[in-house]
Parts: structure tokens; C-alpha cells; sequence
DNA sequence: AGCACGCCGACT
DNA sequence: GTCGGCGTGCTC
């Protein structure tokens, strides 16, 4: 009897590998845990067990594996087959999807470098005679990788050595060591063990006899750990004593006091809210509508206004799947975006809330992956990005998807291209899990199955505690500019609008979707505009460093003084973007403080959490900002928004152009008036009698729906039609363009539905390599899986044409 | 995807 | 004569 398992490597191969084990082995090993296995001629991988078996592979002789890593399965069955869905659904390999949903730290491999640590303390006592071997190793060269390691301790299994010196912080995975996003640390008090004891508080007492200051701020520690139940931080306890950290460090320094640092992850803005959530009358109907929809429906869509209080909803429900010992998912768009969620969460739930995106450490990654897996008490609620679908749930109970309508739940670049919400509809149902997706401005796909009575519906309509949608004012920019009154981009209605809200002490949003000075720089003498060498695009402007720059492979070219082509000095901005709305703001208000909040203002370490801090204390009068405002972003302050233009939004090569432009405008205006006083919103625009712009201005989301999936209908597009995009690459034009024909041509004859291109995309070269767009656009009526298993197909014999082999295709399904 | 193998052109 | 370009096949 021969013994084999069958495995996933995490590379972009399509089948499972077959190594050979031993008896003891096989029994030994279980589906979902690790193995190390040699692959190829010297690489190393860390594979995943999908099932043990005797079938004898008959073309090959299978090699054996290296070692085994776990002892307990650390993948569950239910991952594996929610990533052969997402491979399936979405067109990829199940190696690109392991290797995308698993923490790298589970994941070494050959080429992994590992770096000494410097600043650990290192005990070489501590150490085994492995362990030492490879220590003393990495004094003379701090980097290894994980082949060198095995070539320096002369065997193959080394993985055993090298996660227990990263367990022991005297080696790290060298992505660890790039600089990344830290969390804030914040310094919390406790009493030390030592004074905890009945004893110990007559002897704390007679130690602060003589210390007055001392003694109160031990009293009020007290007072204070018996009403709140959240720990309590230094700065808290030394402002309610009005006394200095200098007294919290003394009764540190006579051992009384011990301070310690957690992470704070978020950006406290409403102390008041803490613990107490009672519902308004409308929420809590809602609430009941929901209850009693799940009897009937897996998933119920919540269209709530913005501002309607669909956070207390959510919380009230996830506080009742918790109580049957559930786990929760609580999907976000994008975590630096939701500080204020997240705070509200970890506020009323406390340690039960963990949180999981990309810009967490490998280490707090793998810690949460562990708490899930073993459904520990600190876990139960996850907050994440899309990632957070990856996560090996045990009894997971509901699923939030916030903002369903978002696009970032999609991931276009590196494979697994797969939209988190679909994804986690699959893993809910996996777990017969309940699903509740929210949205003010729902995505047209979510809205329709809730109209087809796939999903339930509820609606909430008013916002919280009645206060007003705010009024929508439209501005008329063809009639602006002929009467000549317009200050820069800016009409005098708007500015005396600014003006007007800053007398009375208000903040103001200023929104333009485009970020940089202005886009582009032409030549007023030729009309030469300059472009990218690598990319078929014009580079745009950036004031701040005087330079050209490319958004799409980050070219950039100091700002020429003369025309490229003529040598004329007369050189023109044309459009323009925050950076200039900004400027001209300066202008016609130079006492005001104005800041910009974009992609180049917010790349910095702490910037975002910063610009949000200002605002929130009132430092900054006036936010100009592209649609990063549009999220989950709530400032009582704030009675006015001012869209700079609507247009630009309007008009993009795109069937969702405007369902998105609706989304956005109506997120944004929905920034202004919160508390009692209706805000006010004014939209500057070429086309005030543009319909989108009208439906945005009248709240008519129905409408918006109405007249949009009419035109969905009309010319094949979700949700009557699915759609796949192809994706081609060369850096040969006319090759790719042979090839991208012959792709057309195939897919035509033999899928038998509308196939459109091979495309030219507006931007048709970027980094030197030419690009054409093939788009599948598949009828409901057509079973999807077989369609995609033809796709497939044609996509292998194109491959083995030697001539094409070159030639890159990427598919993209579900692509907006 | 990565990588070794192998076959052709530009050079010391 | 060699170095190195990239087309081709393979990974259990």
C-alpha cells in the first residue's frame, strides 16, 4: 500500500500535486494542515493537504515531502472550498487564492528572507543547538534566505527552527521589516499584582501617606475602574486628577502602578455614546423588519438614507447573533476610512472585536487568524477589508457588508480578482449564515435581487432623530461663466455660501474628484500636450514638487519650462484638481485654515488619522477632498458641501458611470447637516438639467434605479448580463494585435454570445507594453460555470499556440 | 509564475 | 571562440 496527499502550492498552477508520505505520516496527517514539499528543481514550498489517498500517479513518480509544519489543521475544509469557488467563480488558480488569503507568516517558502533581529534580546542559553546554529549564522549575515538556512544547518527541515525564533523575536520575515502602517499606541494604568491583594491596598495606602497628589489619583483609579469598564489610559487619568503624567510615573517608579501600551486602531471621537444604544422608533422597526425577514431570507439588503443610523442597527443585531455564541464578520470597504466605525464597535463590544485588514503586521494577522480558528472569546466580532473573507470562521452567524455599493470590494490587480460581498455571500451560506448588506445608495445588482425577491429588502427613509436631508442646490456654471461671475472655479454663489458658514463658525467640505494641480499641460503655441514614454496617457501636474507626473506607472519628469516639441515658453494648465481648488480657496479666503485630503496628503504614516484629528477639533475651516470624503466620515460641523464640478464624474467611459456619479454625490452631500440644523449642498455644473444630477438633487433613488436598469437592459449589461473581461499584453503591437484576433474570433464561434473587441482601451500602452480588451458578456439564460469551463478552454489552446505564448491574457469576471 | 534548457546573434 | 538574448517546456 502506497500513501499519498494531495496539495496546493501557492503558485498560479491549476492543478494539486501529489507527494508521498509515509505510513506514519498518512496517518498522522489531516486535510488542512501545512507541509513543506520540494517543488521543481531546488524551490521549497509550503503546501496546503486538500486529501489523502493511495491512487498511484502513473505518469510521474511522486516525490516525497520535506516536513510536516502543523499539528493540528490550521485551514478549514470550509476554506479550501470557498477557495475552489473563488477559483472557479472568478477564473484563477486555487494556488493564487492560498496564497492571497493565508497570513505569510504561514507561508514560507525557498526565497523567504529572513533578517536577525537587531534589537532583540538574545539569551544564547535560551537557545537550542539548532536554533544557535542559525543565530550565529546571521551574525555574520543578516539576511538568509530560507534555502541558505537549510544549506548552513545541512537538512532539510529547518521550518520547526525558523518559527521558533520568529516566535522568540530574534528573526523576522524581511517584509515585516519594510516601514508600515502602525497602529497608535496608547499607555493604559493597572495596579501591579503585587498591590492587588487584600493586603496589598493597606500597604499602597501607607506608601502614599505623605502624597497627597498620589493619593487622589489612586482613588479616583479606583473610582473610576468601578464605573467604566474600558481600561483606563494615562491621559485620561491624569486629566480627571488635573495632575501631571509626573505622579502616575512616581507611583509607577514605588511599583504601585504598572503602565502598559495597546493598540488604539482608531481615532476616539464620541466618548458619549459609549455603552448605551437605544434605538429611535424608525431604527428599531427596522430592526424588527430584519429579525423577522431572516425566517425567511438568507440575506436582506438595508437601504438606509446617509445618516440614518444604520450603525445602531447593525450593532443591535450583531449583539443578538452573539448571544448564540456565533461568530460575526463585519465587512468595511477600506479600514483607514472607517476609524470612526471601528471605534464605535471595539466602544460598545470591547475585546470581543478584533480587526483584520493588509496593513496589520504578518504577526497580528496570524494572532487574529489563530483567535478565529479557535473560536476565542477575543474574536467573535470581526471588523476587516475584503480580506477578512479568508479568515477560518468555525460558527460564523452573520455577515455585515457596509456600503455593499463599494467598489473596493473588488480586487482588480494581482489575481484572486474576486469582489469581497459576492464572496462572503458564498461563505455565509457555507456556514448557513445570515447576510445584512447596507447602503445608502445600494449597488443596481443588490437592488435588483432584493426586487426579485432574492434578497429581502428593508428601507429606512428618515434620518436619525429627524434630522433633514440636506437641501440640494444646483449651479448653474454655463450661466456663471457668461455672467462673468465666477472667481477662479468658484462661483459667487458658492463662495457667499463658504463665507457665510464660516461667519457662523461652521466647517466646510469642498469635494473635486481628481487629485494633482491640474491634469494636464499644453503648449499654447502648438497644442502639444506632454505624455507618458511608457503609457498611452498625458501626465498630469503636481504643483507641490513642480513636477510631471504619470498615474499609472508613477513616471514623473521635472516641469518643463518650454514646450517639448516647439520650445515655446507659453505653457498652460487646463482642468484643474484639489491641489488648485485648494490654492484658489487661499486666495479668497488667506485667514482661513484650509487643508486637502487626498491620495498625496494622506500617504504619509499617521497623515490620514491627523487631517481627521484637525478637523474634528475644529483646526481646519475649510477640507478640500476628492471622494476619500465620501466614506464613512461624520462631522457634526459640517452644514456645507460644495461639489466643485459634477460633470467630470459624469462622463466616463463606463456603463456604471452613472450609478457611481449617483453614489457619490449623494455620499458626499450626505456629509453635511447632522445634527438639527439642515445642510445645505451646492453642486456646481455644466448640466443642471442632466438627469442623474436631477435624481441626485430630488433624493430619487428610484427614479436613478428605474431609468438605469433600463439602460442596462437595453444594452446587455449587469445584472441581465454577467461580463468577463479579457485582458491582453504584448509589447509587440502588431503581434498582440494578431493575437487579440484570434482570441475574438475563437470566443465568438464558440461560446455563441455577444463578444465585443478586441478593444484599443483609451489608455492602449502602459509600461511599455500594449493592451486590448476583449469583454464576454454572458446572458442570464446561459449556465455561467460551462461558459466559464469553454473560456477556459479556449483560454489553454490559445496558450499552446507557440506564437501567442508570449502574449499575456488576464480574465476579470464581475471586472465592475 | 519561475526557471532551466537550448538555440541564435554581437562581441572580446 | 564566448556571453547573453528570449522562445519552450515543466513543475507532483
Amino acid at each position: 500500500m502506497m500513501y499519498f496527499v494531495e496539495v496546493i502550492v501557492p503558485l498560479a498552477l491549476d492543478p494539486t500535486f501529489t507527494y508521498q508520505v509515509s505510513e506514519a505520516e498518512f496517518n498522522y496527517l489531516q486535510p488542512g494542515m501545512r507541509v513543506v514539499v520540494p517543488f521543481g528543481k531546488s524551490k521549497v514550498y509550503t503546501a496546503v493537504i486538500t486529501e489523502k489517498h493511495h491512487r498511484v500517479p502513473q505518469l510521474y513518480e511522486a516525490k516525497e515531502i520535506h516536513e510536516i509544519i502543523d499539528v493540528v489543521p490550521v485551514i478549514t475544509q470550509q476554506q479550501i472550498a470557498l477557495w475552489q469557488w473563488i477559483a472557479d467563480y472568478y477564473m484563477c488558480t486555487l494556488g493564487e487564492v492560498y496564497k492571497s488569503a493565508v497570513p505569510s507568516r504561514l507561508l514560507l517558502e525557498s526565497e523567504t528572507l529572513i533578517q536577525f533581529n537587531s534589537k532583540a534580546v538574545v539569551r544564547t542559553e535560551d537557545l537550542t543547538d539548532t536554533e544557535y546554529l542559525v543565530y550565529e549564522a546571521m551574525q555574520t549575515q543578516a539576511v538568509l534566505k530560507v534555502d541558505e538556512i537549510i544549506a548552513v544547518l545541512n537538512r532539510k527541515k529547518v521550518f520547526p527552527v525558523i518559527h521558533s525564533l520568529l516566535e522568540k523575536g530574534i528573526i523576522s520575515l524581511q517584509e515585516e521589516m519594510v516601514e508600515k502602517y502602525k497602529p497608535k499606541q496608547v499607555r493604559y494604568v493597572r495596579i501591579t499584582e503585587e498591590y492587588l491583594r487584600d493586603e496589598g491596598l493597606e500597604k499602597m495606602m501607607q506608601l502614599v501617606s505623605r502624597a497627597a497628589k498620589q493619593r487622589e489619583l489612586l482613588l479616583k483609579f479606583f473610582q473610576l475602574q468601578a464605573t467604566q469598564k474600558t481600561p483606563i489610559s494615562t491621559k485620561q487619568l491624569a486629566e480627571e486628577t488635573e495632575s501631571s503624567q509626573a505622579v502616575i510615573n512616581a507611583l509607577v517608579e514605588k511599583g504601585v502602578l504598572e503602565t502598559y501600551y495597546q493598540n488604539e486602531d482608531r481615532v476616539v471621537f464620541n466618548e458619549a455614546s459609549r455603552n448605551n444604544i437605544s434605538l429611535t422608533a424608525d431604527q428599531n422597526s427596522v430592526l424588527q423588519e430584519i429579525k423577522q425577514l431572516f425566517t425567511q431570507k438568507d440575506i436582506v439588503l438595508l437601504h438606509g438614507v446617509t445618516a440614518s443610523g444604520k450603525t445602531e442597527i447593525y450593532i443591535k443585531l450583531i449583539e443578538q447573533f452573539l448571544t448564540q455564541e456565533g461568530q460575526i464578520l463585519f465587512l468595511l470597504p477600506e479600514i483607514g476610512i472607517s476609524t470612526q466605525l471601528v471605534a464605535r464597535l471595539t466602544d460598545y463590544f470591547g475585546n470581543q472585536v478584533a480587526v483584520y485588514h493588509s496593513k496589520y503586521s504578518h504577526n497580528e494577522r496570524l494572532e487574529v487568524w489563530h483567535h478565529v480558528l479557535n473560536n476565542s472569546e477575543s474574536a467573535k466580532i470581526i471588523i476587516g477589508t475584503r480580506l477578512s473573507v479568508f479568515l477560518p470562521f468555525q460558527n460564523l452567524k452573520l455577515v455585515v457588508v457596509d456600503e455593499e455599493h463599494e467598489s473596493n470590494y473588488k480586487q482588480h490587480d494581482p489575481s484572486p480578482r474576486y469582489n469581497a460581498r459576492d464572496s462572503a455571500v458564498v461563505l455565509a451560506m457555507q456556514n448557513k449564515a445570515k447576510v445584512i448588506m447596507g447602503s445608502a445608495t445600494p449597488s443596481l445588482e443588490s437592488y435588483y435581487n432584493a426586487t426579485q425577491g432574492k434578497y429581502g429588502l428593508v428601507k429606512l427613509t428618515r434620518r436619525y432623530s429627524n434630522v433633514q436631508l440636506p437641501e440640494i442646490v444646483l449651479i448653474d456654471l454655463k450661466e456663471k461663466y457668461k455672467r462673468k461671475q465666477m472667481t477662479g472655479h468658484f462661483s459667487d454663489t458658492l463662495i457667499e455660501a463658504v463665507s457665510n458658514a464660516l461667519t457662523l463658525k461652521e466647517q466646510v467640505i469642498i469635494f473635486q474628484n481628481r487629485r494633482g494641480f491640474s491634469p494636464v499641460v499644453e503648449c499654447m503655441t502648438c497644442g502639444a500636450v506632454p505624455e507618458c514614454p511608457h503609457c498611452d496617457v498625458s501626465l498630469t501636474y503636481h504643483k507641490y514638487r513642480n513636477e510631471l507626473r504619470c498615474h499609472y506607472c508613477g513616471y514623473t519628469l521635472p516641469m518643463p519650462k518650454q514646450c517639448f516639441r516647439c520650445h515655446s515658453v507659453d505653457l498652460n494648465t487646463k482642468g484643474f484638481g484639489t491641489e488648485q481648488v485648494e490654492e484658489e480657496l487661499k486666495t479668497i479666503f488667506p485667514d482661513k485654515n484650509i487643508a486637502r485630503m487626498d491620495q498625496d496628503t494622506t500617504r504619509g504614516k499617521y497623515s490620514y488619522e491627523k487631517l481627521i484629528e484637525a478637523f474634528e477639533n475644529k483646526k481646519i475651516d475649510i477640507l478640500v477632498g476628492t471622494q476619500m470624503l465620501s466614506k464613512g466620515f461624520d462631522f457634526d460641523n459640517v452644514n456645507l458641501v460644495g461639489i466643485m464640478n459634477a460633470d467630470n464624474s459624469l462622463y466616463h467611459p463606463d456603463f456604471r458611470a452613472h450609478e457611481r456619479a449617483y453614489q457619490m454625490m449623494t455620499q458626499i452631500a450626505g456629509r453635511a447637516g447632522r445634527q438639527e440644523k439642515k445642510g445645505k449642498v451646492y453642486i456646481q455644473t455644466f448640466n443642471p438639467y442632466h438627469n442623474i444630477i436631477q435624481q441626485v438633487t430630488n433624493y430619487d433613488y428610484a427614479g436613478m434605479y428605474k431609468e438605469q436598469m433600463y439602460e442596462r437592459h437595453n444594452f446587455k449589461y449587469p445584472p441581465f448580463y454577467r461580463l468577463i473581461r479579457l485582458t491582453m499584453r504584448h509589447r509587440d503591437f502588431d503581434k498582440l494585435r494578431e493575437a487579440s484576433f484570434w482570441m475574438y474570433n475563437n470566443l465568438r464561434e464558440q461560446l455563441k454570445i455577444p463578444v465585443l473587441g478586441p478593444e484599443e482601451p483609451a489608455i492602449n500602452r502602459i509600461r511599455n507594453q500594449y493592451i486590448r480588451v476583449i469583454l464576454i458578456k454572458i446572458p442570464q439564460n446561459k449556465p455561467l460555470n460551462l461558459t466559464k469551463k469553454d473560456i477556459k478552454r479556449i483560454l489553454k489552446s490559445f496558450e499552446s499556440i507557440g506564437a501567442y505564448r508570449s502574449v499575456k491574457v488576464t480574465a476579470n469576471v464581475d471586472f465592475y
